[in-house]
DNA sequence: TAAGATAAGAGGGACAT
DNA sequence: ATGTCAGTCTTATCTTA
């Protein structure tokens, strides 16, 4: 297997000698899907953005200093006011000095620029943080820092945890790539409860506009059957199952994620690979209670409807 | 021991007041 | 703004095969 680069990604899991990996489309994840290892993410190009053919070419389009960041709490570019000296190293007459002095002074300490650098300062290393934690690739991690920045702009932050904040960003930048991630998961990797994550999650959707995407079940399927050991076969059927489900509208209203584990649940008792329900509720985060429900559901809905 | 059943309670969306 | 309602999911407990 050959990413864009032409890298060589390992067809072998390094961690558990599975040969099921499997490339997320739509986070751009390369995982393992025996043991949920992220093999490999989005294929990120580090170099500059235009091709260069000649000398001249490579010299007028080499990008100087690090690629621009909305990760970097002041985007890389922050403007440092040194005084005593002008750029050649001459000595600067005393009234300009002394003007310098009152600009450093604005612009360090007084008013809005300290604060919100202070606040991204702390937000970014917090979605570095989670992010390193929860295995989420840096796209996101970015689309999460977008997110935050417009937040704080709008002055959703003041009054809330800074971290607090950062996290449902992180959470609404997972649901808009359908990356996989449950809010149960970034909250236990924050002091914040899940509840609260939950609700600074709508208030953002709510107040940035931020237009989701429905959830979509299937993509849920392979975190689920990698976290109970289940093969690719028993997957495509479920994913199966949920494309029918769907199609007969048996979906709607429902946690996309209690369908899913039903749904894996079923495809493994047809095909003789057999998981508990609590196997199967525990690997997706909902309870037994609900993939019981969502089974019987399912059944009803497929099982005269004359699969097999 | 796994699966099924039942009940109470929580939290949020829709809608009306 | 606040309350009510229907519906979903969770937690807990008991029963069944």
């Amino acid at each position: 297997m050959v990413n864009t680069r032409g890298e060589l990604v390992p067809y072998i899991c390094p961690e558990c000698r599975s040969k099921n990996i499997i490339h997320d489309d739509e986070s751009g994840e390369t995982i393992c899907s025996n043991c949920g290892l992220v093999i490999a993410e989005p294929n990120l190009d580090t170099g500059p953005e235009r091709r260069a053919f000649t000398q001249t070419e490579r010299e007028t389009r080499t990008r100087v200093g690090m690629p621009l960041s909305f990760s970097l709490y002041d985007k890389g570019l922050s403007t440092v006011i040194r005084i005593g000296r002008d750029a050649y190293g001459r000595e600067l007459p005393l009234k300009t000095r002394k003007q310098m002095l009152r600009l450093r002074r604005w612009q360090n300490s007084c008013g809005v620029h300290a604060s919100v650098d202070k606040n991204l300062a702390q937000a970014m290393a917090e979605l570095e943080r989670l992010s390193e934690r929860l295995h989420i690739p840096s796209p996101i991690q970015e689309t999460a820092a977008v997110i935050y920045r417009k937040a704080l702009k709008k002055g959703l932050v003041r009054g809330r945890s800074i971290s607090a904040i950062a996290a449902a960003s992180l959470y609404a930048a997972c649901r808009l790539t359908q990356a996989p991630r449950t809010l149960r998961e970034l909250a236990s990797h924050t002091p914040i409860d899940k509840k609260d994550l939950a609700k600074y999650y709508r208030l953002l959707v709510r107040v940035l506009d931020l237009r989701m995407p429905v959830a979509n079940s299937q993509l849920r399927v392979p975190k689920i059957a990698a976290l109970a050991g289940v093969g690719e076969e028993t997957q495509r059927m479920a994913v199966e199952i949920l494309r029918e489900a769907e199609r007969l509208k048996a979906t709607s209203g429902r946690n996309p994620m209690g369908l899913a584990a039903a749904a894996l649940y079923i495809a493994c008792l047809e095909n003789g690979e057999n998981r508990t329900q609590k196997v199967i509720a525990d690997a997706s985060g909902v309870t037994e209670v609900t993939v019981r429900n969502r089974y019987k559901e399912l059944k009803e809905i497929l099982g005269n409807g004359g699969m097999r």
